[in-house]
RNA sequence: GCGGCUAUAGCUCAGUCGGUUAGAGCGCCUGACUGUGGAUUAGGAGGCCGUGGGUUCGAGCCCCACUAGCCGCCCCA
């Protein structure tokens, strides 16, 4: 049987094409981190195993690609390394490794692979890149207001026009939930319920949660409170058009209605009282930003990874199922490695997921499709190929800007152009027995199929102006 | 982890009721073409029909298992 050459399962080869587009992707979203002043970070693929245990909840340990031990260890079936999970953890890993070394407060973006050992599926794979962009050392919710905005001015570069950054509050969970009476054991039950609300409704809600173990009185009393809620756009609407000189978006106005009814509905629980408070000036910080109407409070939104303790947050994308991103805040991770409590929010763009919504959208610049190489330097025969290949050197070295190939096989002329018009190449220098007797080359536009004979010294300069317009 | 669908040439796919040498379009290669691509035209190569088993005189087609992919659920970036 023939080898299997397909990748492994869930990993994927990237072709040309494909490369182009991430790096694109991946440049747009780097420089607007830069922007905010965020700094690289590059951690390795693999962490000793007890670094990612526990972090993520069970669901998450699950996921985790293990590393058997080597050597005669082996038989064993123990594992001591894995493949990182996230990149939040060996953030939180990092800071507690460096300390002081580090600045008081530590901005870094970090663009590299994670792997799970998940069940692929559309935008879902086991190999997949974050772009994720943190803040350690600091409690201010100026850090989730900044993230918002960066994540919003990314998407933005790159073309999106129509996502929402869904905005909830651990705390605030958590006191929506004892104020319906909700044990404090089942909370994570009620959440996978309610998470539901706009696919299987109230009916449906209420059955799991009554499934699930939860009173029939607090489930009702949640759904009361969440079902509500979209009533809250209506009246949002209302009030933005009804404006009177004051300037309030639709997406203000429905952020402020939802924490009214948060409020009240938390009532004196104090924790949950604070969240809201948090999630107040989040929204006030983030419109001083200017990224205000993007973000919407949603207080059903909760997030599966277990370390967030304050701000959650997502990215959703009217295409996608899933999210686009997501982050949040997460003040215990770097204590639990260091002992030392350090407070970390961060955020994270799913490059795979923003890479499917935009191919299916054709959001991609067109020059990314461009041919590989500007020219392609035709050989005559065997004996001429060094002549050929020190014209393409000399090319390279006069006009640095061009893209110089070269045919590597003294085949027919026929087949060197095809080749050329093939992969895309706008011009192709031939040098037959006439052209190297006279010092000339001959400059063939594969567009126009025009040709020209010009002086060898002339060549770099000419393609340059053909190529470029300018006339240096 | 659960349910459904799919697997035939490099690509997209046809393949009748189970019947002999498995087809098309596109792509690829060669020629017509003299020192020149695209267009036209004449040819050509290329398939253990996903893998393994079973039913049958006979399987691309029917049955089972496995593997991989797709869609939904769950979960997630």
């Amino acid at each position: 049987m023939p080898a299997k050459t397909q990748p492994a399962r869930g990993m994927r080869d990237f072709l040309p094409a494909d490369l182009r587009k991430r790096e694109y992707v991946i440049r747009v979203i780097k420089e607007t981190y830069e922007r905010y002043g965020f700094e690289p970070l590059e951690t390795p693929a693999v962490e000793n195993i007890e670094t990612l245990l526990g972090k993520y909840g069970e669901e998450g340990n699950q996921l985790i690609f293990k590393i058997l031990k080597r050597g005669e260890h082996e038989r064993t079936g123990e594992a001591d390394l894995a493949l990182r999970y996230d990149l939040t953890v060996p953030l939180a890993r990092v800071v507690a490794e460096y300390g002081e070394r580090l600045p008081k407060f530590f901005k870094r973006y970090q663009i590299q692979p994670v792997w799970r050992a998940d069940r692929p599926a559309r935008g879902r794979f086991r190999e997949f890149y974050q772009c994720d962009v943190d803040v350690a050392g600091t409690r201010s919710p100026v850090v989730e207001a900044e993230l918002c905005a960066a994540a919003t001015d990314a998407l933005t570069a790159l073309g999106f026009t129509n996502f929402t950054i869904r905005l909830n509050h651990r705390q605030v969970l958590a006191g929506v939930l004892d104020a319906a009476g909700v044990a404090a054991d089942k909370h994570a039950d009620a959440l996978v319920a309610l998470d539901k609300l706009d696919k299987i409704g109230r009916e449906g809600v209420a059955r799991e949660l009554a499934g699930r173990g939860i009173r029939p009185e607090s489930g009702e009393e949640l759904l009361g409170f969440f079902e509500n809620l979209p009533a809250l756009e209506h009246a949002a609407e209302f009030v933005a058009g009804d404006g009177g000189g004051t300037e309030v978006s639709k997406a203000e106005a429905y952020n402020r209605a939802a924490l009214g009814r948060l409020v009240e509905f938390v009532g004196d629980n104090e924790s949950g009282a604070r969240g809201v408070d948090e999630l107040r000036r989040i929204v006030e910080y983030a419109a001083a930003c200017g990224a205000a109407d993007r973000i919407k409070i949603d207080p059903s939104l909760a997030r599966g990874l277990s370390y967030y303790t304050g701000a959650i947050m997502e990215i959703s994308v009217p295409d996608l199922a899933g999210s686009l991103g997501g982050g949040g805040r997460y003040d215990n991770l770097v204590g639990m490695f260091s002992g030392k409590d350090i407070p970390a929010c961060g955020f994270s763009l799913g490059l795979e997921r923003i890479i499917v919504v935009m191919t299916e959208r054709g959001m991609f610049p067109e020059n990314l499709e461009r041919a590989a190489a500007d020219v392609l330097v035709t050989v005559w025969d065997e004996e001429s190929v060094r002549d050929s290949l020190a014209f393409a050197a000399g090319l390279r070295r006069e006009a640095p800007a061009l893209r110089v190939d070269v045919y590597p096989d003294a085949d027919k002329l026929g087949k060197q152009l095809k080749y050329a018009s093939s992969r895309g190449v706008p011009f192709v220098v031939v040098i037959g027995e006439d052209e190297r007797a006279r010092g000339e080359v001959a400059l063939k536009d594969m567009a126009s199929g025009g040709q020209e004979t010009v002086a060898r010294a002339h060549a770099a300069a000419i393609l340059s102006e053909r190529l470029y317009g300018n006339k240096s």
